[in-house]
DNA sequence: ATTAAAATTTAGACAAATCTAAAAATAGGT
DNA sequence: ACCTATTTTTAGATTTGTCTAAATTTTAAT
């Protein structure tokens, strides 16, 4: 398995799809920043492996051995990113790029120990979950907080954009995860929302409220 | 820099070498798995950039820069094997093939964070010692188990040959870094010894010996 | 100094992953 | 159903790192 047939996978289940609605080669290519002429090629020598289904034209699909293989690498991932935060004292921001690179190291033991030196975490710094080894992962019941309505209450858990620009912003803004978020108004006219957070008050614009997510109290 | 253009480099500095006499191209193929036509081919490469002095049929010897990154290559191999014994509970034989991969990962916060989080550690876990971020290291007064006198005493400071199978033998007879030695009998007929160690005494064969560092007393 | 053996380099090929440009297939609008 | 725009694939080229086989240079022995 080489890295770039990793990234492929992670990429394609990230893009999700499924037998009935492949991923498409544009879509594909412009997440890896390749052309789609490239994914083309790849598609093929993916399918030869059995790791995704491909028919001429009709986009990608991860096989059962693929989604596993897919899983094993976000596991990766998102453990190293965990224990860059919690043990470098890394930033959620900083994490990403580094743990791009780390997810492709192989050794089953160094993931395992790392995970249990963590203490088997269930979640990443952005909220994201953490497959187990046999790729199973916890499925939050949060929703945006952009979706949420007037008066109700939760406690933010994750984000949709984990961009280091958007984690940053919310640094600044001193908005992080497991605060507990009131939402107080919803202006008509733009639709951004005022809201408590841990005892303050603050102004978010939809842009920010549609990549937060938010776990409601029951 | 690619991968293996650091290994490369990582090799080229582990087989010594100088201006005067540099390391011929056989020699690297053979530490390389790879065949002669090949290393000429990235001496060629690596010359230009400057990373070492080539000369047809001469061999290689490392430019200062190319010094500098090979021990920024042993750096982060050194400090990620101490992390693994350390940290993650590998023992000393299994620590080599993960470091290989580990020591490629660019992101210069994540060594030094390692670094910080061991404690600035000066020696890796065969004894070898760590370069700092400026390229120093310890040079450590020590010497071969079987080049010491009879009565003479000593720690156990390094090895030689960090291989698996002879790390295991030592594990399985007790023989850990940082034991006193005192050599009891040399035998005359196969050089091997007779030593006390942490008050046990034993018998060790020549070729032990001779894998065996040890820091003499004063 | 000559010559055979060993080491090294060159030339040409290959696999992986990518690209560009052109061709083929699909999808959407009428 | 047809035509056009879009998507996708093919064909052929490129780069990196490797290989084999042949040619060249060095070395060491006489």
């Amino acid at each position: 398995m080489t890295r770039s047939e990793e990234n492929y996978l992670k990429i394609i289940f990230h893009l999700g799809g499924s037998d009935s609605t492949p991923i498409t080669t544009n879509a594909i290519a412009e997440q890896m920043e390749t052309k789609p002429s490239s994914v083309t090629d790849m598609a093929k020598k993916l399918a030869e492996k059995n790791l995704v289904k491909y028919k001429r034209y009709q986009g990608v699909s991860l096989t059962e051995q693929g989604t596993k293989t897919a899983l094993s690498i976000i596991r990766k991932h998102r453990l190293w990113e965990v224990f860059l935060v919690k043990k470098l004292d890394f930033s959620w921001d900083e994490v990403h790029e580094v743990a791009e690179q780390l997810e492709h190291i192989k050794s089953e033991k160094l993931i395992d120990k790392i995970d249990e030196l963590l203490e088997f975490p269930k979640f990443d710094p952005h909220g994201d979950p953490i497959p187990s080894k046999d790729g199973k992962f916890m499925v939050r019941d949060k929703q945006l907080l952009s979706e949420m309505s007037i008066g109700s209450k939760g406690v933010c858990v994750g984000v949709k954009d984990s961009s280091a620009p958007f984690l940053k912003f919310l640094d600044k803004n001193k908005i992080a995860l497991g605060h507990t978020i009131q939402v107080l108004e919803i202006e008509d006219f733009d639709h951004s929302l005022r809201i408590a957070m841990e005892g303050r008050e603050l102004r978010i614009s939809h842009q920010i409220a549609s990549n937060l997510y938010v776990k409601k109290n029951e």
